[in-house]
DNA sequence: GCTATTTGACCGCC
DNA sequence: GGCGGTCAAATAGC
C-alpha cells in the first residue's frame, strides 16, 4: 500500500519505475472507491503483459492498495530500456499489499527482482527476500503517521532523487 | 497529429 | 444474473 498523493484535483498511483497507462475503472462491489486498471505502456512496443491494479482504502482514501500482476518483458528486451530505479516502492507494496494472498509467491513477477540481485524470490513475503532490507515497517509508519496531513512523506518515501526512468526507447 | 485518459459497453467466470 | 476485467470510442492535453 502507498500513500495516494494528490496533486490538485487528481490522484496519482505511485510511481515504481514502470510507466502505466490506464485502460479501466470499475466501481467495485463493497468498496467506496473505484479500481483504476493500468497497464505498461510498451505493451504494444514489446507486448509486455504487465498490469497493475489501483485500489484506494476504504476506511484510508490516502492509502492505496496496488496489485501487480503479470511481468515486465519490456525491459528484458534487447530493445528495451534497459536501466530504470530499483523496484523499492513495489517491494513495499507487494510486502504490504493485502492482495498478496491472491498471488503466489512463485507466480510474483521475476520483474521485482530485476537489478536487485535477488533470485532468491522463493521465500515467502518477507523485507529481505530480494536479498536487501527495507524498512518496510518504519515506511509504513512513516505513511500512516504523516500520509494523510503532509505530502513531504512522500519525499522519505519515493525519494526525489530517485530520478524518474526515462523509456529510453530511441536506442538505435 | 499523437498519445493518454475517461467511460460506457462488452465478455468470461462463478 | 452479478461481478470483475478489458475493450474501444470519444475526448482532452501536449
Amino acid at each position: 500500500m502507498f500513500p495516494a498523493p494528490q496533486i490538485g484535483n487528481t490522484e496519482m498511483p505511485p510511481e515504481d519505475g514502470f510507466t502505466w497507462r490506464k485502460y479501466g475503472q470499475k466501481e467495485i462491489l463493497g468498496r467506496k472507491y473505484p479500481r483504476s486498471y493500468y497497464r505498461c505502456t510498451h505493451q504494444k512496443l514489446y507486448l509486455c503483459p504487465a498490469k497493475k491494479q489501483v485500489q484506494r482504502l476504504d476506511n484510508n482514501p490516502n492509502i492505496v492498495e496496488v496489485t501487480y500482476r503479470g511481468e515486465h518483458i519490456c525491459h528484458k528486451s534487447l530493445t528495451a530500456p534497459l536501466s530504470y530505479p530499483p523496484p523499492q516502492n513495489l517491494l513495499v507494496n507487494i510486502n504490504t499489499t493485502s492482495t498478496q494472498a491472491t498471488i503466489p509467491p512463485e507466480a510474483w513477477p521475476p520483474a521485482v527482482n530485476l537489478g536487485l540481485g535477488g533470485g532468491n524470490g522463493n521465500g515467502g513475503p518477507s523485507t529481505s527476500r530480494f536479498g536487501i532490507d527495507y524498512p518496510v515497517a518504519d515506511m509504513a509508519d512513516a505513511m500512516f503517521n504523516s500520509g494523510s496531513s503532509s505530502g513531504n512523506s512522500m519525499e522519505s518515501l519515493f525519494h526525489p532523487s530517485e530520478d524518474k526512468w526515462e523509456p529510453d526507447e530511441k536506442i538505435n
